[in-house]
DNA sequence: GCCATAAATTTCAAACTTGAAATTGTTTTG
DNA sequence: CAAAACAATTTCAAGTTTGAAATTTATGGC
């Protein structure tokens, strides 16, 4: 009936192996940061984010960044606030538009987290070599375009 | 103070990248198949790998081969079960575990699925060379080992 | 200026996800 | 056998995530 495609086929098993991985890596990483630092992913994730754009950005960059929709950014920026991580600040030129930043405890907090998770990615992906390291790197920055 | 480690770095920029190809293809198969086929991707996952084992799995095996926990495992199948897509049955020798198949309703369900998406799939990476295919598949074997 | 349109964010309901605790059933061990 | 340890699943509360609808504000054309 459907004519099998060879090539869509090993695209899939590519695609497989890629969410295996990935899923695994992610189910560690939650459980380190739950375990030892008492956060979570998608808290790290915005924070991080805030780190790398120090000056703040709006909610709707926020999302782009980190590919999330803008519901779900308001709902983990509303928590990270309440913790006083983060602060929001309405545009003066533009009433619309919120910009989010680290507060300078959020900053204290994220120095301490942004090493440990460094660290923990380098033991987690430690048995692959320097070449496939790098090979990874460059194919999956060739996906990322567009 | 930290010792900045250049290989632990790396192995960080790898992951960024790994992450975000991943959550981008991700959002995308979730739009493929909410609008193309009003279903959604944990739905999909559940059908997939009970489509692999058309004789049944139990509820612990199900959730280890999505990497995910008991209870998402227990609230996707839920939903499925109150579609008619699968079936939990008890096991006569363990009255503890439950063995879930996809009903007829829900093979003929998954045969149209499965066929479009990995039509989607094929697109969706349609840009990559056969060789970082290959490559890629490779190297993710590997790292999946473990 | 006024209105339609567009843009930024929040709100909302539903679904998904997690991890811990509770339930139920099995096995091991004293 | 009884008790303890273990195993499979479900339940539960909290958090995450989505996409659509609602809200508020800006902008462009008239």
């Amino acid at each position: 009936m459907n004519p099998p495609d060879p090539m869509a086929r090993r695209r899939l098993k590519m695609w497989v192996r890629l969410l295996g991985v990935t899923r695994g890596a992610e189910s560690h990483l939650r459980k380190f940061l739950r375990v030892n630092h008492a956060t979570t992913l998608p808290r790290f994730d915005v924070m991080a984010a805030l780190y790398r754009r120090r000056d703040g950005v709006t909610m709707s960059e926020l999302g782009r960044m980190l590919l999330v929709s803008n519901g779900n950014a308001t709902a983990v920026v509303d928590r990270l606030e309440q913790d006083g991580m983060v602060r929001r600040t309405q545009s003066e030129t533009d009433r619309r538009t919120v910009f989010v930043a680290l507060t300078v405890d959020g900053l204290a907090r994220f120095d301490g987290l942004a090493t440990a998770h460094e660290a923990e990615i380098g033991k987690l992906f430690a048995r692959i070599s320097e070449a496939d390291l790098d090979t990874l790197t460059e194919i999956l920055k060739r996906m990322g375009k567009t």
